[in-house]
DNA sequence: GCGGACTGCTTACCT
DNA sequence: ACAGGTAAGCAGTCCGCG
């Protein structure tokens, strides 16, 4: 896959490592000329461009407008756009101008540029409204400083007058500019003459298939799914990037160096690029150690004996990369970078970091910080299937990469030149890995979210699934000509909410899960609807505008076991969104990402584009529910899970009708004991005709096995793979005795091809539960294998309430170990005899294990299949136990 | 003072 | 900073018990 293992840089040892050279020293006016010659030949007027894509925008603040960034394949290079059509920030108020020069503190603001009235549609009233744009100079005068912002100046003029609205003062400029000039980023736009004109681009003809596939839906949905479909059937470019990693030294063990003093010196830096580039920039300091570590041959070491130097190169290298990618850049590289550039006596324009909060952006490039996106829920569940669990470098590359561990962690100041060379070009070769892998996916992935978001590519990568879809929103508000109202207003009308929620402290009921059938049971066909809350937005006309909209004649249209009810009269903007993208998905890229006809390169796309619909898809429901999103509006969640279960139930009941046994059912999936294809051809048509909801088959099981407990079952295909859900046997923080004599008996139950073949299977799980007994009990286990792996869920100063085991465990470390502890590190332990009853992996011995605390972890684990086979636990332990007392 | 019933907290999972 | 529902283990509390 990759021409490089990590394997390959270190071993072999007796190579030589290549003759140190030393790049000329310029002085820094020199330097600083070189990067202004760059930075002149990358304007976009300078260059007209024939194509390049629009990937990012900001806002400069010494020339007052918005930066476009935009990369042209044809020389790989990124290219700056400055607004030349003079648009301004601006906010929206229900006040007349008139209204407006009444309020000294406005009028006096240096900011204010001056008013204008505009009609927008206000969606809560479904009225057409007229608003004064309130526009100034620059984006901090409407909001952003800690006072004396026109935002809040507005509602303080009046504050027990309610009815006096100030809206849109709290988007980003830049996504303001974005929105109102219906630029799309990802998107291909050729540059002539200072002016942006967006290009025609399409995979081969496949837009004119697209929308044939969808001719039979109404005008209005169909121009949604045009829309998606001219932005996702366009193709992505080749894209040019390095990924970059630094090595700091550092004084102490284990001690990483702040990023905000920046106190030691930058030793190390190494860049992996697409264009087949390795450097390694090395700081010559009297290292004495000698031992040695392979680079790999094409791998350019430059030595410097001045930081400052070697600050120098490497801010330059990053400037000619269009896109720079780190891992955790944000956080350290990128941030100590900075700071120890103003500790050498940089001056601040010619560092070309650009601190946020929470962001390290790159002035003249793209940074995108691959930790960031990998930590995303959204991405790490739905766009990678759970394949990594932890967010390390180490973690995720040796989960998506398939690279074995390295363990070469000794203090980073105490290596040698070529062992420090081959350890951070390593961190960056794994950063440019996970980029690379599967044809570029993440990149694809965050270019398919921008175009569909409207956002920046850095924001798309650091921000969450909640961001993505009010951008979205935000972008289609502007576009129509829609007001974007404030959560205030929404919640005034729908705060309100019909059912109760089973978990104590939730806001509204959601799903229903049926009751499984305990048993085997052979031939199960698991249906299931398909993007069953997105199928229910579109088709019930969910959005937070028309679900108990203000039209009398709506009033009776109510959803099903709820007071809510739903606007007849017009469409609803995120049914149209989320009902265009989820047919798009369902009806076309789902299909076309696994078709052979369709040419590799495609195809790849089609399945990024595939997973970052599901990825929105998945989300859609829930952000309604969420406090936080901007359109919060608990009535569409409520309404959106309300009908989710109306659907479940209808199917079940039908299915029984037609004579079929439902053996579980879990939100949207129905488990159906050997019916026959006649009977779920029948149940598929129904659910089309009666629900109009696409009811697909699911999985096909060769045999299903369950307990008596919800979301807790096996399941074997007939090719002898095996579902495991939820059964504690496969759990994260099982202890790996457990997990192995449980993935013993998935074997054997995987063998298992027949009802009769059952007899010989089950003697051989009580054998296999039996030897798991017997090797416990006679400490046959290591400690390891005895240990719980938990996760901290909270920093352990946090744990008021009550002390789990895991933070009890920690608690026996002295104070400054436990400081070192924060939230999200993983705890192994185990359970022990005496008081605390837990002990940590590292301070416990065999001797002291809890043995009968283990048989109790043995049985549970276990009697969640074994209930299903009818063996009882006891049995077998009883007869181990009669066994070993024989033996003795 | 102890044990059982109960609630609440925590983690990991399912859809 | 998507949602709610379920399982399991344990911590902590209350109550009865001559």
């Amino acid at each position: 896959m990759q021409e490089k293992t990590l394997e390959d840089y270190l071993g072999k040892p007796e190579e030589k490592p290549q003759a140190p050279e030393t790049p000329k020293t310029g002085d820094m006016e020199a330097w600083r000329e070189k990067i202004r010659k760059h930075m002149a030949e990358r304007l976009a007027p300078a260059s007209d461009l024939a194509e390049a894509y629009l990937l990012s925008a900001t806002y400069d603040g010494d020339k007052r407008c918005a930066v476009l960034k935009f990369y042209s394949p044809s020389d790989e290079q990124l290219y700056f756009w400055y607004d030349n059509t003079g648009h301004k920030p601006y906010c929206l108020t229900s006040l007349r101008p008139e209204e407006l020069k009444n309020i000294p503190e406005l009028m006096a603001h240096e900011g204010l540029e001056g008013f204008e009235q505009v009609e927008k549609l206000d969606p809560l009233i479904d009225r057409r409204v007229v608003v004064t744009r309130i526009v100034a100079r620059d984006p901090l005068a409407i909001g952003g400083r800690p006072s004396g912002c026109i935002r809040d100046i507005i509602p303080r003029w009046k504050p027990e007058d309610a009815s006096v609205k100030v809206w849109e003062a709290d988007i980003k400029y830049y996504e303001n500019y974005l929105y109102d000039r219906n630029l799309e980023v990802g998107m291909p736009y050729a540059i002539r003459e200072e002016e942006i004109i967006p290009l025609e681009s399409r995979l081969s003809s496949s837009l004119s298939e697209v929308e044939a596939a969808f001719a039979g839906e109404s005008p209005e949905f169909f121009e949604y799914i045009k829309n998606w479909a001219r932005l996702l059937e366009c193709p992505v470019p080749k894209l040019r990037y390095a990924a970059l990693d630094i090595e700091v030294e550092s004084p102490t063990l284990d001690r990483v160096p702040s990023p905000q003093e920046a106190l030691y010196r930058v030793i190390c830096a190494s860049l992996v690029a697409s264009d087949s580039v390795k450097r390694v920039l090395l700081l010559r300091r009297g290292v004495v150690s000698e031992g040695s570590a392979e680079l790999p041959s094409e791998a350019r070491v430059e030595w410097y004996d001045d930081e400052k130097e070697l600050l120098r190169q490497l801010f330059e290298i990053l400037t000619d990369y269009p896109i720079v990618l780190t891992f955790n850049g944000d956080d350290f590289d990128l941030r100590y970078l900075h700071h120890r550039a103003e500790r050498l006596g940089f001056a601040r324009e010619d560092i070309p970091i650009e601190l946020g909060r929470e962001s390290a952006l790159l002035r003249l490039s793209i940074h995108l910080d691959l930790y960031r996106f990998f930590f995303n829920r959204s991405i790490q569940v739905y766009a990678f299937d759970q394949k990594y669990r932890e967010i390390t470098l180490q973690e995720v590359a040796s989960s998506l990469l398939g690279l074995g561990k390295l363990g070469l962690d000794r203090d980073v100041s105490r290596l040698s030149y070529m062992e420090l060379a081959a350890y951070c070009l390593r961190d960056s070769e794994l950063t440019y890995q996970l980029a690379a892998l599967d044809d570029n996916l993440v990149l694809k992935l965050i270019i398919a979210l921008s175009r569909i978001a409207k956002m920046p590519l850095e924001d798309v990568s650091r921000q969450g699934v909640s961001n993505w879809i009010r951008s979205m929103v935000y972008s289609e508000h502007r576009r129509r000509g829609i007001l974007i109202p404030t959560s205030k207003e929404i919640l005034a009308e729908k705060g309100v909410t019909a059912t109760h929620s089973i978990i104590k402290g939730k806001k509204y009921r959601g799903a229903v899960v049926i009751e499984p059938r305990a048993g085997v049971n052979f031939n199960v066909i698991v249906l299931d609807f398909s993007s069953l809350y997105p199928s229910i937005i579109k088709r019930w006309n969910l959005s937070y505008e028309t679900v108990r909209c203000p039209h009398e004649e709506c009033k009776r249209n109510l959803i099903p076991e709820t007071t809510h009810w739903v606007c007849t009269k017009k469409r609803g903007l995120t049914s149209l969104l989320i009902g265009s993208l989820r047919d798009l998905r369902v009806r076309w890229y789902k299909s076309k990402a696994k078709d052979p006809s369709v040419p590799p390169e495609v195809r790849s796309w089609y399945s990024a584009v595939q997973r970052t619909l599901k990825v929105i898809l998945n989300a859609a429901y829930g952000v309604f529910g969420a406090e936080h999103f901007v359109l919060y509006c608990p009535p569409v969640a409520e309404a959106t899970a309300s009908v989710g279960r109306y659907a479940i139930q209808e199917v079940i009941e039908k299915a029984q009708d037609l004579g079929i046994e439902v053996i579980y059912g879990d939100t949207d999936s129905v488990f159906l004991k050997n019916p026959s294809e006649a009977q779920i051809r029948q149940l598929i048509e129904w659910s089309k005709d009666n629900l109009g909801m696409d009811l697909d088959v699911d999985k096909v099981y060769r045999y299903t096995v369950f307990s008596t407990r919800k979301k807790n079952y096996i399941g074997v295909y007939p090719t002898g793979n095996v579902d495991i859900k939820g059964l504690t046997g496969k759990k994260r923080n099982t202890p790996e005795f457990l997990k192995k004599a449980f993935a013993d008996m998935v074997n054997i139950l995987s063998q298992v091809e027949t009802e009769d073949a059952f007899f010989n299977a089950k003697e051989k799980i009580k054998g296999i539960v039996k030897e798991c007994y017997s090797r416990l009990k006679s400490k046959e286990y290591s400690l390891e294998d005895l240990a719980f792996t938990v996760v901290l869920g909270k920093s352990l100063e946090d744990y008021e309430k009550t002390t789990p085991q895991h933070v009890k465990a920690l608690r026996e470390l002295s104070k400054e170990d436990q400081e070192k502890i924060g939230a999200g590190s993983v705890v192994r332990y185990v359970k022990v005899r005496k008081d605390p009853w837990v002990k940590l992996l590292s301070q416990a011995s065999l001797e002291e294990i809890d043995v009968n605390k283990y048989v109790e972890h043995i049985q549970t684990t276990f009697e969640q299949v074994l209930d299903a086979l009818d063996i009882s636990f006891e049995e077998i332990i009883g007869i181990s136990k009669l066994e070993s007392f024989l033996n003795f």
